[in-house]
DNA sequence: CTGAAAGCGCTTACAG
DNA sequence: CTGAAAGCGCTTACAG
C-alpha cells in the first residue's frame, strides 16, 4: 500500500477542480451527471478513501460520537452495557460513524470533559442515567448534543428506556392475580433511576390491589446484607420476593440454597431483570427481559439525528418481556410442605 | 461555553505568534522562558484547549487508537475483553489518547479496514489472536501500528500475552505432584491460539511424566457434546476433569451435579481459566488466574511506543497465577464412597 | 454545471 | 528566542 491518494490527486488525474471531486463524493452542490460518473468510477478504481480528519476539520465535525461505560458495576450488569455498546456500534458502523468509548467511575466527567474540549466527538451516549447525573448536566450546560439510556425526571434529556415502571407494574399484577399477596421488594442503589422506575411499578401495582400494608420494600441491599435480609423475611410470611435485578436474585437464590429452601414450592421469586446470569437456572425464573441492543441503537440513531439537526422525540420508551417461569408457579398442596 | 477559543485567539492576545504559542503548548522548539510562562498562564486562565483535529490533520496523526472487540464472544468471556478494554482506556488516557472500539466477528475485518482507510486512528490493539489471523494479516500487510492481545506464530507480530503454556504447565505439573495419574482435558476452538498454547503446556506437563497414555483430550467440546463428554468420561477412570476456560468448566460443574457426583470426592475438576464466573463457587474451582486489565495496559503502553517510533519488545509474556483450591483437593479415604 | 480561493486550527521547516 | 508562511486535505460561499 503506497501512500495514500487525496482529493487533488483525483481532481489533477481527471482535469477538474476538487470542488467538482467533493461535490461529486458528497452530493451537495450540482454536478454533471458525466463528470460525476467519471469521477465515481476513478475513485472506486484507485480506492480513494477521502480523509476523515480533514473532512472533520473542514466541517468541525468528526464523525465520531462517545460512549460513556461505567467502570465500576457489578460483573452481572455488564451484558447489558456489551449488548448496548453493541448496539451503539452496529447502528454508528451504518452511518459511518465511529464511536469513542469513554470509561468512568460513577461521576466522575473529567476524562468526558477531555473528549469534549479536545472535540474529539459529535455527541455522546450515556448509557445510564444518575438521580443526580453530573454527566448529563455537564453536557447539558455546554450544549453537546447526547442522548441517555435509561430516564431522568429532567425533560431536557432526551432519553431512551426499556418501560421499567410498566414492566414492573405488569409483572407484578401477573403475580397478585395468580393468588400472591405478600410480597417482599429486595432493592439495592436507589440512586440509578431504573431501580427508582422498578420501585414505582411495584408500588403502583400493589397499592391499586389495596395490598401495600402486605408487602415491604427493603432498600439499598448490598451482597453482605442479603443474606440477613433473606433470613429475616423467611421469619415472615411473604410468599415471593421479588428481586430488583438478576445481581440481588442470584445471591438470594444462593442464600435461599444454603438455607435448603425449595424454589418456588417453600418461597416463590422473581426477579425485575434477567441478565443471562439466570437463564440456566433451576428452576426457571420468572422475570423481565429488555433488548440492550435495541436500545443502543435506538439511542444512536436518535443521537445522530439530533447531531443531523432534525427534531426527535424527547423520551423514547421501548418494550419488554415478561417471562413467567417456574420460580413462581402455584404448587398445589404446597402447604403440605410446612 | 462561548465559542471555543482558538491559538490565534490566544496569540493575538498576548502579542505572540500562534508559532510561539505552538511551541510553548508542545514543549517542541525553544521558548523564553518567560514568553512561555506567559503563554502557558493564560492558556490556564481561559482554559484554551488545542483542536485535536487540527492538531492531527497537521500532523497527521489522530491520537486515537482503535481496540477490536469480538462480538460473537461466549458470554463468559465478557469480563476479559471488559477488563482489557479497561486497560487500554486507562493507558490511553494518560497520555491523552483515546480509544475507538471495533466490533467485529471472528475475522470479518470490513470495518477494520474502514478504520484504516478514513485515517481514524493511530494504530490497533487486537484483543485476540486467531491461528488464520485475518485481522492481523491486513494490518501487517498495510503497515499499521498494532499489538496483539494474545500469542501468535508470526513472529512479525508484536505480541503480549499471558503465559498461558507455562501456566497450564505448572498447573499440571502441580495436579501430577499430588497425585493425579489420569485427566481428562476439554478443550473447545482450537482456533483460538490461546487454547493451542494451553494445550501444549499440559502436553508437555504430561509427557515429562510419562502420563500421557493414561490421559485424552477432548477437542472441540461444545454446549452440546459436553454432556454426553463427561457421561463417557465417568465410564473410565478418569480422575480429573480439566476444563479449557472456565465456560466449559461451568457446564462440566453443572452436569456433575445433575449427575449427583460430589467434587472432589467423586472426581476432581481444575480449569485453565478464571473469570469471574468460577469465583463463587462451591467447591471452589483450583484455576488460573490472568489479569485482563494488566494486559490491556501493557498492550496500549507498547502500541503508544509504536506509535512514537520507538523500539518494543516483540513478545511479552505476562505472569498468572496459581489459585489450588477445594476442586482438586485429594480426599482420604475417598474409594470408600466408591 | 464548474472553479479559484479562502478557511477549518493546528505544526513545522526556514529565515532571522 | 521568535515569526511569516506554507501546508495538512478537505469544504463551501462566491462568482461565473
Amino acid at each position: 500500500m503506497s501512500k495514500k491518494i487525496t482529493i487533488e490527486d483525483v481532481a489533477e488525474a481527471l482535469n477538474v477542480s476538487k470542488t467538482t471531486v467533493s461535490r461529486a463524493i458528497s452530493g451537495k452542490g450540482r454536478v454533471g451527471s458525466a463528470t460525476k460518473e467519471k469521477i465515481l468510477a476513478y475513485i472506486e478504481e484507485n480506492n480513494y478513501v477521502p480523509n476523515a480528519i480533514a473532512k472533520g476539520l473542514a466541517q468541525s465535525r468528526t464523525y465520531n460520537i462517545g460512549i460513556t461505560v461505567p467502570d465500576d458495576f457489578a460483573l452481572m450488569d455488564l451484558p447489558f452495557f456489551q449488548k448496548c455498546l453493541m448496539g451503539v456500534c452496529e447502528q454508528a458502523g451504518n452511518t459511518d460513524y465511529d464511536v469513542l468509548v469513554s470509561m468512568t467511575k460513577n461521576d466522575d466527567i473529567n476524562h468526558l470533559e477531555r473528549l469534549i474540549n479536545n472535540r474529539k466527538v459529535d455527541g455522546i451516549v450515556l448509557t445510564r442515567t444518575l438521580t443526580k447525573d453530573l454527566p448529563a448536566e455537564y453536557l447539558l450546560e455546554n450544549n453537546i448534543p447526547f442522548v441517555a439510556v435509561g430516564s431522568s425526571p429532567n425533560k431536557n434529556i432526551i432519553q431512551v428506556d426499556n418501560d421499567h415502571e410498566s414492566a414492573c407494574y405488569d409483572l407484578t399484577k401477573l403475580l397478585i392475580e395468580q393468588g400472591i399477596k405478600r410480597f417482599s421488594l429486595f432493592c439495592d442503589n436507589t440512586e440509578y433511576m431504573v431501580n427508582k422506575m422498578r420501585m414505582a411499578g411495584f408500588t403502583k401495582a400493589v397499592e391499586e390491589y389495596n395490598l401495600s400494608d402486605l408487602s415491604t420494600v427493603y432498600e439499598n441491599t448490598n451482597d453482605e446484607s442479603i443474606d440477613y435480609l433473606v433470613d429475616r423475611v423467611l421469619k415472615t410470611n411473604t410468599e415471593c420476593i421479588l428481586c430488583m435485578d438478576d445481581s440481588i436474585c442470584v445471591r438470594v437464590l444462593d442464600k435461599l440454597k444454603r438455607n435448603d429452601l425449595e424454589v418456588p414450592t417453600d418461597i416463590k421469586v422473581a426477579s425485575f431483570y434477567n441478565s443471562s446470569v439466570l437463564e440456566r437456572n433451576i428452576p426457571s425464573i420468572t422475570s423481565l427481559t429488555f433488548d440492550a441492543k435495541e436500545l443502543g441503537k435506538e439511542a444512536c440513531k436518535t443521537l445522530l439525528s439530533i447531531i443531523e439537526g432534525e427534531e426527535v422525540q424527547k423520551r423514547q420508551l421501548l418494550g419488554y418481556k415478561i417471562s413467567m417461569q417456574q420460580s413462581t408457579k402455584t404448587i398445589m398442596g404446597k402447604d403440605s410442605k410446612k
